[in-house]
DNA sequence: CTGATAATGAAAATCATTTTCATTAAAAAT
DNA sequence: ATTTTTAATGAAAATGATTTTCATTATCAG
């Protein structure tokens, strides 16, 4: 029976039931700054929380992914990875690492971004009646390690 | 035996042997503005080709890809996606449809971006000592026909 | 034309993710 | 506080994309 945590509110509507999976995986996320993936969750979890299933980490982040709280990406690797979600922290995009997978999160150039996105959107709209609601810019690359090798 | 084909000599280093899955599938994407998947381009094969493998497919398209020839996208769905890439096609990116699977072509905005994206670029080989090869920008939405649902 | 072997294709294996379904536990009702 | 309802869970099986294995085939150098 998990306390009535901060959180548990954000999900009137979504959900009915306030669970430990959900409170622990939501947990985690809020106190990483790493992109994880279900699997690294799922075993991060399994100390914490033996006997928690990689099938609920999955039908969590699905659940935490519609309801805001986090953010999925696929990068060029196999698995998807995840992301806590706040108001506080800055809209950001990532550098990729195609040597060993290391993962940046850079907000620099956010207003520039911003108002070239912003434009593209509009235009976009008007020429091909398209609505945009959401945009992925990343950058492939080498990080420092990988180039030395 | 196929042909000598045009495209045969840029597989000098990379391939031995120039065979007819090859140049079936590089034929095939050189010829659609589509965005294919490895199962579409297997089907659409089997007509001209019957006997192709699935396998023979994926193993072509990840050659063809480190070649250059041809670009790889994984966009939200499932699977990969494929397209053909020379020199005189602009550098260009993709506006997706959420609830379709459409993919629009766009490159608008191209000199605007690569201003912003070398600035970029830039930047974050100084603050993160990040070597950028490559970039993506992608952007999310309904298309004309699916925001009428 | 012939031999060496790169490339192929069928089948099996892998890997991430989803579905199924019997069991458990959150929370509404008593 | 206890019972009831049923949403949520987790183990196991299923799925779907992609990769690996390996015996066979076909390219192409000699
Ligand atoms: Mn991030
Ligand atoms: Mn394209
Ligand atoms: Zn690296
Ligand atoms: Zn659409």
């Amino acid at each position: 029976m998990p306390g009535q945590h901060r959180w548990r509110k954000r999900f009137a509507g979504h959900v009915c039931r306030w669970t430990m999976p959900r409170e622990a995986i939501l947990k985690l996320l809020s106190q990483t700054t790493k992109h994880l993936s279900a699997k690294e969750i799922y075993s991060a979890l399994l100390r914490s929380y033996p006997g928690i299933g990689l099938t609920t980490v999955y039908r969590t982040l699905d659940l935490l992914e519609k309801t805001g709280m986090i953010k999925k990406f696929n990068f060029r690797q196999g698995e998807s990875r995840y992301e806590f979600a706040s108001e506080n922290k800055p809209h950001h995009h990532h550098l990729i690492c195609t040597s060993c997978g290391k993962i940046i999160d850079y907000s620099d150039f956010a207003d520039e971004e911003l108002e070239l996105v912003d434009k593209s959107a509009k235009h976009l709209a008007e020429k091909y009646k398209f609505l945009v609601q959401d945009h992925n810019i990343e950058f492939y690359g080498l990080c420092q390690q990988c180039q030395k090798d």
